[in-house]
DNA sequence: GTAGAATCGGAATCGTGATTCCGCTTGAAG
DNA sequence: CTTCAAGCGGAATCACGATTCCGATTCTAC
């Protein structure tokens, strides 16, 4: 690749990052270009589409959280592990818009990279999971299904960017404490 | 106004609920007209925006929300009625796309009527937290900017529908363990 | 039954933003 | 220092869906 090509590819990167990092998928491919310094053609030369660059981003992120979530694994004590990964996570979408949507849409094109990194970051939380419940730190009476839409709900909220850090930290916390086994037996739910 | 018009009006209004109801704001004129029986233009000279007719649909929706905050106000028990408020907030979202938006969103255009409705919907929701509070069925250390941020997040998830109703139920189920006072002194809750 | 205003239907228009195209530039091989 | 294919910029093209327009149809008053 010439040497310029590869210059270009970078700045693009960067720039989509950023952009999208702020206006999520409402981003504009004339704002990636013009911030890059460059022609949307020469967008368009390194990813053949919108999507295509966008995967590439969420992509990338994603991986920084698999990482955490083997670093915790490897490492951290299981009573905080699961609360420390799901926290990480939401503060993650908090600061850059549209990772959201990976972490579980059923994106009409996935590609095979995108399959695989959901698989590995639902296996992650789901192992985070259990170990927290052995420990004793996790309710045992809840599944994947539900820490998923708790995760969902909360990545979702933190994203709109419409509640400052201080509030997205107590109501996560909120979350944290219905998470964690009763000292009482649960009250029962009202239902609708 | 001519009987056919009224006639197409509410023809207009029914496809509209059905269609926004599936599809959230991503519905499109030409299948509300189609759904109704009737012509685009039909349409325009009902509502004379997609907005607008959003608007309209959103707004009897919250009338409803808001009728039942009031009985809830009038008759039931402070310890529960602020839980099942809750809970009826987040199953309308889970069986009607786009009401999220209406609950906070910092619309554009927000007409009067909105902005009022907003306001007694909080009015509402802060008025069963704080009986629930002194009820000491809900835990006294948090306000309504975090069970705006917690009902927002479960609202979104539910809207996705990828969640069956009784994962979300469950989900629900420990928001609410997190909402109620600890038996135990509370955890540290995360300080601004 | 008829006139005339109110409505209607849906093709045409507009606006917005993704994607393509192509003449011009530039890196690097010989 | 040439050569020329890879790469570039950004104007032109396309697609898609909201909104407008206007001739053709009803309603309703008389």
């Amino acid at each position: 690749m010439r040497s310029d090509a590869a210059r270009n590819r970078t700045k693009v990167l960067a720039a989509a990052e950023a952009v999208l990092g702020e206006q999520g998928l409402a981003a504009r491919m004339d704002e990636i270009a013009r911030r890059a310094g460059v022609g949307v053609g020469t967008v368009y030369r390194h990813f053949a589409t919108k999507e295509a660059l966008y995967a590439a981003i969420v992509s990338a992120r994603v991986d920084l959280l698999l990482q955490e979530a083997a670093r915790l694994r490897a490492c951290a004590e299981p009573q905080t592990a699961f609360f420390t990964f799901f926290a990480r996570i939401v503060a993650d979408a908090a600061s850059k818009k549209a990772l959201t949507d990976a972490l579980q849409d059923a994106g009409v094109d996935i590609k095979a990279e995108q399959t695989d990194q959901r698989a590995q970051m639902r296996d992650a939380l789901a192992d985070l999971l259990h170990r927290g419940q052995r420990a004793g730190a996790v309710r045992p009476d809840i599944g994947m299904l539900e820490i998923l839409a708790l995760l969902r709900g909360a990545s979702m909220a933190a994203e709109t960017g419409d509640y400052s850090g201080p509030v997205l930290d107590r109501a996560v916390a909120v979350l944290f404490d219905g998470l964690r086994p009763s000292v009482a037996p649960t009250d029962p739910v009202p239902q609708v």
